[in-house]
DNA sequence: CCATGTATAATTGTATACAATAATACAATC
DNA sequence: GATTGTATTATTGTATACAATTATACATGG
């Protein structure tokens, strides 16, 4: 079954390009042309260009006026990175969370981590990346804090194809799981020190589990 | 005199917007339109669009999709939240600025601050935050991470106008003055830790010095 | 053979025309 | 009077034409 898609052929070609670079179709050092990208995708040029703009601010293509687009893409080394930058902000979040959580959002976490378990024991991969991202969306959306949003959702963009290798392993599965639900059980008691405390301990593990250190 | 612009109109707008927005012109919540943006600024509304979808990123505005473009802009709260994160993360930067820092960045660093002496003795507020930007984006360009460079750079952009009344007393340009000099010494002589240190404390005394704590 | 100048082509930059969508005003109906 | 349907308007979305800039190929002169 074909996924429809409703939003604008920006958004589609920015989705498309970004998930292009992250698999390593488009690879680092590569030249684009507009041109090109358009015939590709069947699109005119102007939403490309959009497209273009976006990826440049996230750091994943470099635009030289009058010249070309190159490829900057995702390197290992900017993969420590984000590991140790979320290590440094993303309990952050989760600190800041559990005093502004509400409602809602905790109940939606409880569905996530349900589906989770689900999952990891019918060991669906594809959906377990899928159920990571929107725990950990959910929680720096309900952190209030609209720079800390922007920073996390683009990192977990950028993370997308890496963690989806990670999940190679049930045990690895199960691990994060405890993990979501030790953070979950400390958002619902707003308990800020226990949250920000599992949320450093789940990113450095996530960063060891992937980048096995 | 005039200060000419070589850069492409996209750019031009972009950085346009971005300064009606953080200085206040634009307010959060109001609401532009494309062609009034173009017409004000006398193009096409091609590079508005470029110029919009980037802000977009950036979480100045919001657009919605066939109805308007809104006014996020920079509240007291984000600004609390960029320094904050900028504690955690800027001291990383100047840690790995430490290891990786070519002779070249450090007699830019050198000049940086012998011009910053010389406006601080003339109390020049806008050539102070001029070359306080400049001091901390050869920093973080310099740390060899692209990650941190987008993150930071997009932060003293957003801190622009802020940072430019935090200089407002002479006495607080002095003592910017020193803090930079201790974390030009700790990265000419190599030592990670104190140029991580020093930073931090930089960076601390720089958020208590705007907000007043 | 190398340097330099020039014409050509490739590429991005900008403007404009048109399409699609959503909001608005207003009339018709109950 | 309230609601619903419809025409109009406003706004964004996309495609295309053209301008400006840069690279390339090639010829020309030393």
């Amino acid at each position: 079954m074909v996924e429809e898609f409703y939003g604008s052929l920006r958004e589609k070609v920015f989705l498309q390009l970004e998930e292009d670079i992250i698999s390593g179709k488009y690879k680092a050092g590569q030249k684009l042309t507009e041109n090109m990208l358009s015939q590709n995708l069947k699109v005119s040029r102007t939403p490309v260009r959009e497209a273009i703009r976006q990826l440049e601010l996230e750091g994943l293509v470099e635009s030289i006026p009058n010249k070309a687009i190159i490829v900057t893409g995702i390197t290992h080394e900017d993969i420590e990175d984000i590991y140790e930058i979320r290590i440094s902000i993303e309990g952050l979040a989760a600190r800041r969370a559990a005093k502004s959580i509400t409602e809602e959002e905790l109940e939606r976490l409880k569905e996530i981590t349900d589906l989770q378990e689900f999952y990891t024991i019918r060991q669906d991969m594809k959906q377990l990346v899928k159920t990571d991202g929107d725990f950990h969306e959910t929680i720096f959306r309900a952190s209030g804090s609209k720079t800390l949003k922007n920073i996390l959702s683009t990192f977990h963009h950028n993370l997308k194809k890496a963690r989806s290798d990670s999940f190679g392993r049930p045990v690895r599965a199960k691990a994060v799981l405890e993990e979501h639900r030790d953070i979950y059980g400390a958002l619902r008691n707003r308990d800020s020190i226990k949250a920000e405390h599992f949320m450093i301990i789940h990113v450095r593990n996530a960063r060891n589990r992937l980048l096995g250190k």
